[in-house]
RNA sequence: GCCGAGGUGGCGGAAUGGCAGACGCGUCGGUCUCAAAAACCGAUGAGGGCAACCUCGUGCGGGUUCGACUCCCGCUCUCGGCACCA
């Protein structure tokens, strides 16, 4: 067979940029506010401009590109926005290594970098959009958004026991505790203070937040897992035990398990619980407080580790179990939590592990009230906390646990001594932070009137140009009181910066606006966000904040919906050499290197077809020549036929219909395949189709009028993932111009089922239950016809060899039934 | 410990209950070349057979079904999350 090696002429680096500019001066990605098309917001979380952006960051954005480019082909009005998440501590720690340089300006440095880098990858955004959640145009509206939380009842000042980070000084939210670690700083223990700090009233949205979790079916079902396990609820009881001796007084706990009331046999107070000095018996008053002092001291990482033996001191104070009057003891121990519950419990060590390792510890009674199914009651080697017959119990006995649960409840509720009650394991969402690079929070302390919000004409509150911290800068913190004129004091804490990104995707809806955060008519234009695409690491921590936003302002009236996003994606990471690739690692591909080697386009496709979008994938550039040697084979096929025809070594012909019934399959299949997030399948549908085309051509295929179509289809699908080779082959057919192009034109192959496949059966014929052979027929055929259409092919004869076929079996065919 | 996801060739990975291994990488053979690389053509789950073909094969053990990678039960291993939340 005769070859005739030949090298494609695609040069990506002659093509690549000049797309690029054709995009960028026509605005082909510039979202309408005012179109009558149907819109898609499609979202990528907005990065921390850290100037470390590689081709590992980019496989998130290629994603979101392709969606992109994809709808706005379709006919939608795309939303297509890009930002950063400027405020950060980073900034602040390479400010100080480099030695007096502003955060400001490294910051924006580095946005300046990663907007030339995201370009040259061929990511289109609505670069008009832009926001940067450093500059007053955007923190401003950050600090407003704090005023109407403060006005709604929703910010609050309270002392609190907080997470203290030593290395970065500051305080973190409970979310950004990892094991009893600093998240930015894994080695680091995090320390216990009391301090005045801000908080956001997230408790308050609980339910919603949790109940809502039901409507997001097209999110993960792994974050709608985690986010029910973080804000916890737990159905129970509230229930109070007098305190022995002291009038009126009384402990209140909460139970899961008020069936099991009467197997409590002691109560555990936590160390910080208000009661503790009070009902502390004088003989005991030395070690317990002893005992306090140490708790409170000991970091959470010594305190919440399950493998630590528990450890308590008996307070030699008594209280009354109200069921049945009993006087039990009370203990203090760090394994009960102050910030949970009522920060008491009732002690039931039959049925309760932790309860059971410490009563058997301190030599405390174990009284069984729930028998096990089956028997076998009697072992007390452990706690039994599964459901089982109340026994021990008085007129309870003999109820099964959950109708038991009921009916105490219901009795103390009459008696008045408890009453039923849920609680969340989510606490309040504390926002204080030390920082000089954060949102100011608008706040003046002012000795006569107290806390007093700066008044909105006043916004914003500006941070100071000199970089040192705000508290200690009096040109910043002093000032007046916005109510008396006297002097008074600001806040010198920032925000969290997770509250500038809780409402970012509001902002892109009017970025410019100078009146408000966000024209509600416009955000409700676009909301809520169509698709969603960012790490896992946000599953719980932006992702809650950003619902719990929503709702807020869904409440306050400027908003229509009350969930931001309906559809997420967690994209997996990019690894070289094992390890997740960055420039600081120094395994990083940057996309200089990548677009100056093999060209954007098969490194935005290698991405894709990598391996599942979700996946943690492994970057090689074996796999990327494969894809560049994809490139160039469609490259010939579409622009160079010729040279595919000559050098065809596949003897077989491919039939037309063949190669049209692949053409609409593979519209049918990367339309799919797209719209799902299914990109590595989506490129291996267009590496079959090229695949086909070839081996018709080489077959000696004609190159017709379904030639061209198929050629076309090719070209279309591949521009998403692909767009400057597509839109330069575009342009060669003859098709685009200078003010046209795939993506300007905008259409979409549309999918033909009746060209895709032919109604068909499949026949299972066995013999003695054993299948012999398939054979696929005409759907229109009657069952004898079929069966005798079969068994006239010498395959199935020859597979039957003489015996009678006991069974026959029509399956329907798929509707793609793709072409060998 | 609890919750969740998952175990498929040499590798990454495909498969609405209907011919397992698409697509790509790698490997092997070939064409071209003085040679090599590149490019192109072909083969490539394992075992057997000159061959057409045959047997086995999706972590392990059962089950449902004409038919199971797919559904059900039990086990096991890996990964991710949570972790004294009463």
């Amino acid at each position: 067979m005769e070859t005739k090696p030949r090298r494609s002429s695609y040069v990506p680096q002659e093509i690549e940029s000049k797309w690029q500019k054709a995009w960028e001066e026509r605005g082909v990605m510039k979202a309408s506010d005012m179109s009558p098309k149907p819109k898609y917001y499609d979202l990528v979380m907005y990065p921390y401009p850290s100037g470390d952006l590689t081709v590992g960051h980019a496989r998130n954005y290629v994603m979101g590109d392709v969606l992109a480019r994809m709808k706005r082909m379709q006919g939608f009005e795309v939303l297509h926005p890009f930002g950063w998440d400027a405020f950060g501590l980073p900034a602040e720690n390479a400010a100080m290594k480099r030695g007096g340089i502003h955060p400001q300006t490294w910051t924006l440095e580095n946005i300046a970098k990663g907007r030339r880098e995201l370009k040259m990858m061929g990511i289109l955004y609505d670069w008009d959009r832009e926001v940067i959640s450093c500059m007053p145009d955007y923190y401003r509206w950050t600090e407003w958004l704090f005023l109407l939380f403060y006005e709604r009842g929703l910010a609050y000042r309270a002392m609190a026991p907080v997470n203290w980070c030593p290395v970065d000084k500051t305080v973190l939210a409970n979310e950004q505790v990892i094991n009893g670690r600093c998240w930015r700083h894994p080695d680091v223990e995090v320390e216990k203070r009391d301090l005045e700090q801000w908080f956001l009233k997230i408790t308050d949205y609980a339910e919603r937040l949790l109940d809502d979790l039901q409507l997001l079916e097209e999110w993960p079902h792994k974050v709608r897992v985690m986010q029910t396990n973080w804000i916890g609820r737990s159905e129970g009881a509230e229930v109070d035990f007098p305190v022995v001796g002291m009038e009126g007084e009384s402990i209140r706990i909460f139970t899961t398990r008020p069936d099991t009331l009467f197997g409590a046999t002691f109560m555990v107070l936590a160390p910080e619980h208000a009661l503790v000095e009070k009902v502390t018996t004088e003989p005991n008053r030395s070690r317990v407080r002893e005992y306090v002092a140490t708790a409170r001291k000991a970091s959470d990482i010594d305190r919440l580790s399950t493998e630590r033996e528990k450890t308590g001191v008996a307070t030699g104070g008594f209280a009354i179990n109200p069921v049945n009057g009993e006087k039990v003891q009370i203990w203090v121990a760090d394994y009960v939590l102050v910030t949970y519950g009522t920060g008491a419990i009732m002690a039931v060590p039959a049925h309760d592990e932790r309860d059971f390792e410490f009563a058997r510890k301190y030599n405390l009674p174990i009284r069984e009230v729930i028998a096990p199914p089956g028997g076998g009651g009697d072992d007390l080697s452990e706690a039994y906390v599964g459901p089982g017959e109340m026994v021990n119990s008085e007129q309870f006995d003999g109820l099964d646990s959950k109708t038991g649960f009921d009916r105490i409840v219901t009795w103390l509720e009459q008696k008045g001594t408890g009453k039923r009650t849920v609680k969340y394991r989510l606490r309040d969402w504390l926002i204080s932070r030390q920082r000089y690079w954060g949102c100011p929070i608008p706040i003046v302390y002012c000795e006569v009137d107290g806390i007093v919000p700066v008044p909105v004409e006043q916004l914003p509150v500006l941070l100071p140009d000199e970089y040192k911290p705000l508290a200690d800068n009096p040109d910043f913190w002093r000032t007046t009181c916005p109510k008396c004129g006297r002097e008074a004091r600001r806040e010198t804490d920032t925000m969290d910066t997770f509250v500038d990104s809780s409402w970012y995707f509001l902002r892109y809806a009017s970025p410019h606006d100078i009146n408000e955060a966000f024209d509600p008519e416009l955000a409700n234009r676009w909301m809520a966000v169509d698709q969603y695409t960012g790490g896992v690491e946000h599953a719980i921590l932006h992702l809650l904040y950003s619902r719990f936003f929503t709702k807020v302002l869904f409440d306050a009236g400027m908003l229509d919906v009350s969930e931001p996003f309906v559809r997420l994606f967690n994209q997996g990471m990019v690894k070289r050499f094992g390890q997740v690739m960055s420039k600081s690692a120094g395994n990083g591909v940057s996309p200089d290197e990548l677009v100056a080697k093999q060209g954007a386009d098969a490194g935005r496709i290698y991405e894709m077809f990598i391996g599942p979008p979700e996946e943690d994938v492994e970057w090689s550039d074996a796999g990327l020549n494969g894809v560049v040697r994809f490139l160039q084979r469609v490259w010939r096929l579409v622009l160079e036929p010729e040279s595919i025809m000559v050098s065809g070594g596949s003897a077989s012909a491919v039939d037309p219909t063949l190669l049209h019934r692949k053409v609409a399959q593979t519209i049918k299949k990367v339309t799919d395949d797209y719209d799902g997030l299914r990109f590595n399948t989506a490129v291996a549908y267009l590496m079959e189709l090229a695949n086909t085309m070839q081996d018709y051509l080489q077959g000696g295929g004609a190159r017709d009028a379904g030639w061209d179509a198929a050629v076309r289809v090719l070209v279309k699908l591949l521009n998403p993932i692909g767009p400057h080779i597509s839109e330069e082959m575009w342009e060669r057919l003859g098709e685009g111009g200078p003010e046209r192009g795939l993506l300007a034109d905008a259409t979409w192959p549309e999918f033909d089922a009746a060209a895709a496949t032919e109604p068909q059966v499949t026949l299972v014929i066995q013999v003695a239950g054993k299948v012999r052979d398939r054979v696929t027929v005409s759907a229109g055929l009657s069952e004898e016809q079929a069966l005798a259409s079969a068994l006239a092919s010498d395959r199935v004869r020859a597979a039957l060899n003489g015996a009678k076929p006991s069974k026959v079996i029509y399956v329907p065919n798929k509707l793609i039934n793709l072409v060998p």
